[in-house]
DNA sequence: GGCGGCGTTCACGTCCCTTTCACGCCGTCT
DNA sequence: AGACGGCGTGAAAGGGACGTGAACGCCGCC
């Protein structure tokens, strides 16, 4: 039971729009540029929209290994495509974080009141 | 007879729903940001939900040792879990204390809003 | 060759989490 | 009433997890 299927072209979440098959990436109809690293995380992220993902299983979804310890390539990575959203959409947070547990992508909740 | 086998990855109390597998608490459906050991101490609380768990027992089950004397580590994380779900679902309390034995969690009794 | 984007790694700063201590309240017992 | 023990609760201290900027090497392109 999934939110859509695997093999779906196109995933919709809050203002974005990931097309899979282009690589491409739209924040409310304007394209915005990721390398391909960035646009897998989001992707991997997207999936499983909702849900925690491990820093292992993203690493395992995006960079096709398994993560060795003390690789910092996923916090990096979730700082550069946050940066990237940020700049896209100002003041909406799409990736939270759970320490300990792993990155969390969500639409944009109006929880960032309540979040002081 | 157990509420939900050991093994589920879900549990439902209330308006809780606890994803064991990601480490995510869901409050009426709104994610809940917990730390590991709030997180643990709340699962070993649900999978006996209704029953009284000895700060013994909750300290072997979420710290994974013996508790010691005057440790009083189980009284700070169940006042901190108290108070993350009392700003996510407020009014309703969950876990209760008693005093001399440990403490239980439950789902919201109709009875709690009346004696307040 | 020079340039620029990309991926990786490192270093450092910052924030959060965990533990522990301290104080105060509320029962119970004598 | 006073002493004692159990519990709620705030805060300090230490350590660890995470955020973030930058350096380095690689590769394709002008």
């Amino acid at each position: 039971m999934e939110v859509e299927a695997t093999n779906a072209e196109l995933l919709t979440i809050g203002g974005l729009e990931i097309r899979l098959r282009e690589g491409l990436l739209l924040a409310d109809g304007r394209p915005v540029t990721l390398s391909v690293r960035e646009f897998d995380l989001l992707v991997a992220l997207a999936r499983n929209a909702g849900s925690i993902v491990s820093r292992q299983d993203l690493y395992r979804l995006v960079w096709g290994r398994t993560l060795r310890g003390g690789d910092r390539s996923c916090d990096v990575y979730v700082h550069k495509l946050r940066a990237k959203l940020e700049q896209a959409l100002p003041g909406v947070a799409y990736i939270h974080t759970h320490v300990g547990f792993g990155y969390r992508l969500d639409p944009p909740t109006f929880t960032s009141l309540s979040q002081r």
